[in-house]
DNA sequence: AGCGTGCCCTTAACGCTGTTAAGGTGTCAA
DNA sequence: TTGACACCTTAACAGCGTTAAGGGCACGCT
């Protein structure tokens, strides 16, 4: 019998716990238990802290975005194009951070009010810049969507960097597109150097907020 | 008891009852066993169908697919932006057409092969346009992730058309956002009116791709 | 010193889930 | 008539999120 004393939990070593947790089970594997196991503790302790399974993965969420925020190396004299693409890309490496990270972080809500204040910061910088505030609106959200759109592709081909899920042969896949010489030569690239591949079309979204808001 | 004979079962007739069956009850609520009473079988027949419940998502997200090909309306004679738009508002009026609709589609796989002609013939069209291979890709790319990331975002705001999910109240939002007004008054635009904001957005990404490309 | 109050957690249990094992029934071919 | 195969049922399992009820410990109040 161990009489050690466990500190108390809250809210965010739980959403720690679970981070870490995810990366090693998926997000399948993220039962209350299995968290509840790694904080030394039964599982309805877990709603003492939280209502329910979703504001645990909400308070992820929001940790992840915490996260992505204190890693992004904002300066207040960016470019607009350096702005959003040190968002983007800080926003794909945060969820390429934590397996399923796609997934947790679309399927969920920030909780509080303090990311408010990174995008209050990004919108001034836009505006600054020569944006009406729609502008600016449309150019964060498309940059932000296409980002995650790509990611949840990304992880649903490759769970974590450097793995790789079954069934994505791309030999296998390149001999079932005979038909279809160009899909087959597609699918080498749909399906490797993922790097390259989003640095290609946040290129074109930020291409395309310079052609159609004329700002530079 | 009723002596009439059903048919035997098929992976089409389940996955289109399944699909009927998601806008019901939602993604959480589509249990094999609803899904099986649907059908009037008990839960384990699906089994002799599909090797696990994640088949069967793929098949309903093949089906999808496969009905949004077909509602496309796609010409030859298309310009490189119609074929854009087209396959873009296609994507998005698909996967609103069923709750849960971006995840259950971004989290499944096509099956079969009868989804690469739609992608050769884009791509065909792309390259004739004066595309290289890999912008063609990377401009298709861009613009299905954007929409699938805007759709996975719209659908948890606004689960089917015309619902709306709670905790999204505006005003609430607007009152919580006081020390942050660019970020209050962007909370608008992000949250209401999402068809205009989708072809805004949509319309920044085929900017960027006549612009880094040089092809209008 | 004793008592109550509120925090933090446990034990036990519930209904439900996806899934497997084993077996039954009907149809069609040999 | 027999055998094989397609298709489905019944029964059961382990595990899930979640709830109800209560136990122990620390603290402030009398």
């Amino acid at each position: 019998m161990s009489t050690e004393r466990r500190p108390p939990l809250d809210r965010t070593r739980v959403a720690e716990t679970a981070l870490r947790l995810l990366n090693e089970v998926g997000l399948d594997g993220l039962t209350l238990r299995a968290i509840a196991r790694e904080l030394e503790v039964k599982a309805p302790a877990l709603y003492w802290h939280f209502e329910d399974k979703q504001a645990l993965l909400d308070e992820m969420a929001t940790l992840m975005h915490r996260r992505m925020v204190a890693g992004l190396g904002l300066d207040a004299d960016d470019t607009w194009q350096e702005r959003l693409l040190k968002t983007s890309r800080g926003l794909r490496s945060a969820l390429l951070g934590y397996r399923d990270g796609a997934k947790v972080y679309s399927g969920s809500r920030l909780t509080g009010t303090d990311h408010a204040a990174g995008l209050e910061d990004t919108l001034r910088l836009l505006t600054a810049a020569g944006f009406t505030l729609d502008q600016a609106v449309a150019a964060g959200r498309a940059a932000t969507l296409y980002t995650l759109g790509f990611v949840t592709e990304e992880q649903g081909v490759r769970p974590l960097p450097g793995e790789r899920r079954e069934g994505y042969g791309i030999e296998e896949r390149a001999r079932r597109m005979a038909d279809h010489p160009l899909a087959a030569a597609a699918g080498r690239l749909l399906f490797d150097d993922f790097d390259q591949q989003f640095e290609e079309g946040l290129a074109l979204v930020i291409a395309g907020i310079e052609a159609r808001y004329g700002i530079r």
